[in-house]
DNA sequence: AATGAAACATGCTCGGA
DNA sequence: TCCGAGCATGTTTCATT
C-alpha cells in the first residue's frame, strides 16, 4: 500500500498541515528542521500518490444556515441500479456523504438541510423518487465531536521497514 | 442568526476557499473584481463570526492505512453521565465524529480503524468499559460520495434582507 | 467597508551536492 | 533527496476615500 513508504518527515508534515492548510511551508520546514524546498517537493509528493486530496476550509454549517443534520439509510427497490441511485445522489447538494454499507441499508447517508421541515422536503422529494423500499433517519441534535483523521497514530515506521501486502 | 448578515461577497468567497482553502487571497480578489485588502478584511470578519472555523488539507484515508470506516450507535448503561463518555470519545483518536441524536441510539459516532479487526479491538476495548447497553456497527465498504457543505444553495440573500427570526 | 501602495514574508524553481 | 539562492508572488498594514 502506498503508505509504507512514507517515513517520519512525512508524517510530521501531514501532521501539521493537516489541521491548517494555511500554514506556511516555510513554518513547517522550520518545525521539521529542513528547508523550504524539501517540503515543496515532500508535498508535491504526497499529492502525486494521491495522499493529499487538495484542501478546505471549515464552515461552521450552523453559521451558514444548516441547522439540521441526519443520517439516512436507505433501501432500494432495485438494488441492481445503485449507480443510476448514485449518480442521482450527486445531484442533490445537501447529502454530503453516501456510503456502501453493510448491515442493514443498502446506502447510507449523511445530510446537511436548513431545518427539519427542509429534511423532510429532501427525503420526500428527492429521496423518494429514487425507488426506495425504505428509509430510517437519525437526526443529529449536536455535533460534539467533529475531526480529522488522526495523524500521529498512523501506522507509517511498522508499515515502512518490513510489511509485506502485495 | 450570524448568516443573515453576509451579501454576495461573503457567499462568493466562501464558494471560492471552501473548495480550496491554499488559493490566493489574491486569486481571489480578482476573481470577484475587489482589492486583496478586502478580501483580507472579509475573511477576518468572517472567522469572527465564527463562521471560519479553519482550514485542513484532505487526506486520502485508505493511502494513511485506514481502509475501515463504520458508523457505531451507542446505549449507555447509564445515560446521565453522557459527558463523562464523551470526554472518554474525545481521547480516542479513531473517533472522528459524535453526535447526540434523536431515535434509537444516545449517541452515535463516526470511526476511522486500520482494518476490521482493529475496529473490532476499539469497539471491545475502548468502548465497551465505557458502560453501554448496546452498541450497532455498520461498516462503509466505500465512500461514494464526501464533499463539503453546499454553498451555492445557501439561503443569504433570502435571509439578508428582511426574515426576521429572532 | 473598500482602495492602493509599501514593507515584509512566502512560493517556487533551478543548479549543485 | 536535500540545500541555498533568486525572483516572482502573496500577505498584511495603513492612510485615505
Amino acid at each position: 500500500m502506498a503508505h509504507r513508504s512514507l517515513d517520519r518527515l512525512d508524517k510530521k508534515i501531514l501532521h501539521l498541515i493537516a489541521e491548517d492548510a494555511r500554514i506556511p511551508f516555510l513554518e513547517v520546514a522550520r518545525a521539521c528542521n529542513v528547508s523550504g524546498a524539501a517540503i515543496h517537493q515532500r508535498i508535491q509528493k504526497l499529492t502525486n500518490l494521491g495522499i493529499l486530496k487538495g484542501s478546505q476550509f471549515v464552515i461552521d454549517p450552523e453559521k451558514i444556515g444548516y441547522e439540521t443534520c441526519a443520517f439516512v439509510g436507505l433501501n432500494l427497490k432495485n438494488p441492481e441500479n445503485f449507480d443510476d441511485v448514485v449518480d442521482a445522489l450527486k445531484r442533490i447538494p445537501e447529502v454530503v456523504e453516501c456510503h456502501y454499507t453493510t448491515g442493514a441499508y443498502d446506502l447510507f447517508l449523511k445530510i446537511y438541510a436548513f431545518n427539519n421541515h427542509h429534511l423532510l422536503d429532501i427525503i420526500h422529494d428527492k429521496l423518494q423518487p429514487l425507488g426506495l423500499s425504505r428509509s430510517d433517519s437519525t437526526i443529529s441534535y449536536n455535533a460534539v465531536i467533529d475531526r480529522p483523521l488522526p495523524i500521529i497514530d498512523m501506522p507509517i515506521e511498522d508499515c515502512v521497514t518490513d510489511t509485506v501486502e502485495e
